[in-house]
DNA sequence: AAATGTTTCGAAAACGTTTTCGTGTTAAAA
DNA sequence: TTTTAACACGAAAACGTTTTCGAAACATTT
């Protein structure tokens, strides 16, 4: 087991100085040619490689960054990771990441550990927790620091940084306007509590296309689902209250769910109840993930390009560690979705 | 914007030398309890944070540890990660994804990248590309630098390291004979080509089982799929091929199926031949994600256990790296599956 | 008063680079 | 032969830490 070699070794071993290696394997004109070969080849026999922290830390800066998300286990971030990944190490970058799930704490720790010179700059998500407790100051310090941040699709007004951010309003409300040209009387929605900011626009978007069919919004038809408790693997609690409002609403011809989790459940719940579908009910979901795609049948959704929003991020967060530029004319992009139609729209 | 504060800068403006700033933090006795407080109140004051690169350096380990897999877009890779992730961050350690999008190539350039300084070890689970390969010069030169790797699920004997595996095997077997218990005659097998080590070994499981029952395996009714060409959005050849093999075989009961896609797939062809499950087909699927649990019916599944597999990776190599005891008495562990029955058996 | 001990601090090296600047050597020009 | 220019190389600083060792300054013991 031989130790990675540095130039200290190779300057030893051949006689010159450190300098004079360092400046060979840069094929600097200064070095004769001579020791330039010499040098190159002795290195390239010992499979030399510089040392990337040494790099930092003269660089002062570290070509990674630094990703923080809610939820690994997640087919919309997985795809956004992976957006950023092509495009960071396209550009020479590493990614690092960093899991919340869900909570404040977490977040916050996460950020400290990455941010005291770990990383270039940060990409992330807040958390359900963050946003609840709206407690924003870890976001302002790490900027004030320095350090960029570019937040994606859970974003927040109060931090002025850059943002990628899914246009869910209008997702929303071509699904919905979708559903009520295909004939939906009763159009139902099953979304979060309204301090998940996606879920708040998601649901504006079901009431204005709503209204611009001269309808008014019937909250019975409207069901926030608390997720607080819902666990992957304990569902039956969502399942009661979709039942229930089947039960307490017989007419609902249509369904807008903002998540694929809540779209499945609805189908299962409706097959149960005997509704065919798309006959006696279409059903829209958001996010088009492995669920809908594999759903029989298929489920039409919004889809939101995951992999591009990550793109996006890294593209804007590494043009600013890049031009050194923090925090001046922050920008912020909206990704278009696509409704992507499967079996369970006519 | 105030940059980050360092050692220097506290030890000029409070006129005294590095080493007594760093002593006094570190609240050495060396330095007298006045300038002690003194230091300390600055340094609070100014939010002081030690330099990790810095740190880094000096120590020789980074405190992170770099993971390579094939596809985060994977419920299993992803079950794993955040296993993974749990676990060191519990133990201080910094978490950098690669992804090798199953290119031997890509795979190569991951590795080289992290290898020179910026992690202290390797998780990782080999890409398809490089299994068909078999070159492992990559994995055998970083071992040799003094990197230890920990490999998990797609694993090879040709490397001398801590492995984690799943027993592909063993639950394969329980697999196929629940079926044949439950009654099957004629049970499929949906799998991958051999030189996936996984598909091969559940392979072997399911004929294994057959020969526990005195039955011999029929060649016609193993499918071996070759998803080079398999994308998330072309199913349309698999679905040819599941749909040909039921075909030809019209008294096939049963299906073992070795992944999550396959087993949906056939569950989705099998509705379009009008066989009803459990009835007239029982099917099982391996890795246990979210499809299963949402299918309708629920698919009973051959349950890995990622996130488990995911610590325990964690775990051996933390290990390894502060004992700084490599590649001697490897290990590998085994993490045994289990059945989750659902409504697609009887 | 001298020797010894204790307290408190700073200089310097080390980690592995890159880069600026200086210097000795040789070749070319005067 | 002397001056100048080109060439080839090395010393040292810098990035931000930690730690060893030495050394003042002062207190205590003979």
């Amino acid at each position: 087991m031989k130790r990675k070699v540095t130039l200290k070794q190779i300057a030893r071993e051949l006689d010159v100085s450190i300098s004079t290696v360092s400046k060979a394997l840069k094929n600097s004109k200064e070095i004769s040619e001579d020791t330039r070969e010499k040098v190159q080849a002795f290195a390239k026999l010992y499979n030399y490689k510089p040392n990337n922290i040494a790099l930092s830390l003269k660089n002062r800066k570290t070509k990674t960054i630094g990703v923080i998300i809610p939820e690994i286990v997640h087919h919309f971030f997985s795809k956004v990771i992976r957006g950023i990944e092509l495009y960071a190490n396209n550009k020479g970058y590493n990614v690092i990441v960093g899991l919340s799930n869900e909570s404040f704490d977490k977040e916050v720790i996460n950020m400290e550990m990455l941010a005291n010179g770990s990383i270039d700059g940060f990409i992330l998500s807040i958390s359900k927790e963050t946003l609840q407790l709206q407690d924003y100051h870890h976001f302002n310090e790490t900027i004030n620091q320095g350090m960029p941040i570019v937040m994606f699709d859970r974003v927040v007004n109060e931090i002025n940084c850059d943002k990628v951010i899914v246009d869910d309003y209008k997702g929303a409300k071509n699904a919905v306007t979708k559903l009520l040209k295909n004939g939906c009387k009763n159009v139902a929605l099953i979304t979060t509590k309204d301090y998940v900011n996606v879920g708040r626009f998601r649901t504006q978007g079901y009431i204005s296309a709503l209204e611009d069919h001269q309808l008014v919004p019937e909250p019975s038809l409207i069901l926030k689902v608390d997720d607080e408790s819902l666990t992957e693997y304990n569902l039956s609690n969502l399942e009661m209250e979709i039942t229930q409002l089947f039960q307490e609403n017989p007419k609902i011809d249509g369904v807008f769910a903002v998540n694929e989790i809540y779209a499945i459940t609805v189908m299962k719940i409706a097959r149960k109840l005997g509704k065919e579908i798309p006959d006696d009910l279409q059903i829209i979901g958001f996010t088009d993930g492995v669920l809908s795609r594999h759903a029989i049948p298929g489920l039409t959704t919004v889809s939101q390009h995951g992999q591009k929003i990550g793109e996006k991020t890294a593209e804007l967060l590494i043009e600013r560690i890049e031009k050194e530029d923090f925090s001046e004319n922050v920008q912020t992009i909206v990704v278009e979705t696509e409704l992507i139609e499967r079996e369970s729209t006519k």
